[in-house]
DNA sequence: CGTTGCTTTGAGAGCTCTCAAAAGGCGTGG
DNA sequence: CCACGCCTTTTGAGAGCTCTCAAAGCAACG
C-alpha cells in the first residue's frame, strides 16, 4: 500500500463484526481474503495500493509463502488478545503495534475511527473512548487530536500490554 | 495425524492460555508452529502423528500455501468467535465444528478437557460447564459420557451458532 | 450558524468471572 | 469387589467488567 489504511473485516448476519486486521502503509496483503465467506476489504480513508498479479515473476515459496505465515501468526496473537485479556490490555496493545508499524516514533496516527478500534479489538466504542480517557488521564498518552497519539510513558504502557 | 488429538496454544506471561487451534485425526498441520512467541503443540491424549519433510517432493504453492491460507481462515473465523460472540454461540459454533470435522454424525468425540474447551473459546471452565447444562436441559445435546457428546436438535444448534 | 456524524460521558443492567464447595470418574490397593 | 484418594467437572453465590441505552460535547461542512 502507498497510503491510507485498510481494514478487513468479517460480520455475522445480525451485523456484528470484527476487523481481523488493519494494513498501513508499505505492507503487502491480500490473503486473508476469503470470496466464500462474508469477508470484506475496505479502505478506511483516501488510499493508494498497488496490485500485484501471481505469474512467473512470483516466486510462490519465497514471496507468497513468508506472507501467509506472517498473516498467520498475527491472527493467532490477535487470537490470544480476545480470548485472554481486559479491554486495557488490549488498547496498550493495539496502541504499541500501531506505533511500532510506523516507526515506533512517540507520536503516531490512529487512522482508524473509534467504532474501527472497538470491532477491531472485540469492544464497544463506548469502552474504547472510556479506556482511552483513563490512559489520559494518568499521563499514558496524550490525543493532541482525535486521530493523533503521543506517547508519554512507554512503560506501562508495555507493562499492560503483557 | 493418524489418531488423538493435538491443540496448539500461546501463553501470556502469568499463564494465561489460548488454544488457536485443535487438530483431529486425518488432519495436516504445523504451520501455527512459530518459534518466536512462546508458540506451543501439544498432544490431548495418546496420538500418532506423521511428519513430512519439505523437500523436491512437495510443491509449494499446490500443498502447503493452501494449508497456510486454509489455516488464515480458520484463525480468522475464530477471531469473529472470540471479539463477536456470547458463550452459548461460541459453544454452539464449537461444537457443529466438531460434529462436522468427525463426519457429521449425531454422535462424536470431545476429545479435550472443559479446560481446554474454555482456553479456545475465551472463557472459564465454569462457564463451558453451565452452557453445556444449559443445552442439556434444553434438550438440544446430551451427554452421554464426559468425553462424548449426541446432538438432539440441529436447528437450535445452528440458529445460536449464527 | 445550523446540521450532521463521531466521540465522550453518565447510569444502570447483564453476562461472565472469581472463589468456594459438592459431585462424579477413575485408577490403585487392600 | 469395595474403599480410598486424586483429579476433573458441576453447581452455587456474589463481584466486577463490559455492555446497553441515553444524552451531552465536538468537529467538519455547507
Amino acid at each position: 500500500m502507498a497510503f491510507g489504511a485498510v481494514r478487513i473485516f468479517r460480520l455475522l448476519a445480525d451485523g456484528r463484526r470484527q476487523i481481523s486486521a488493519f494494513h498501513l502503509p508499505g505492507e503487502v496483503f491480500g490473503f486473508e481474503l476469503n470470496a466464500t465467506h462474508r469477508f470484506f476489504a475496505e479502505a478506511i480513508c483516501a488510499t493508494g495500493l498497488r496490485a500485484f498479479r501471481v505469474t512467473a515473476d512470483v516466486d510462490v515459496s519465497r514471496d507468497l509463502l513468508p506472507l501467509a505465515l506472517g498473516g498467520l501468526a498475527k491472527a493467532q496473537e490477535h487470537l490470544l488478545v480476545l480470548g485472554r485479556q481486559s479491554a486495557s490490555e488490549r488498547l496498550a496493545a493495539f496502541l504499541l503495534d500501531l506505533a511500532e508499524r510506523q516507526g515506533g516514533l512517540e507520536q503516531f496516527d490512529l487512522p482508524m475511527s473509534r467504532l474501527d478500534i472497538a470491532d477491531y479489538l472485540g469492544l464497544t466504542i463506548e469502552t474504547v473512548s472510556r479506556t482511552l480517557t483513563r490512559f489520559k488521564t494518568k499521563g499514558v498518552i496524550s490525543l493532541p487530536s482525535l486521530r493523533r497519539v503521543v506517547v508519554r510513558r512507554w512503560g506501562p504502557l508495555q507493562e499492560m500490554a503483557e
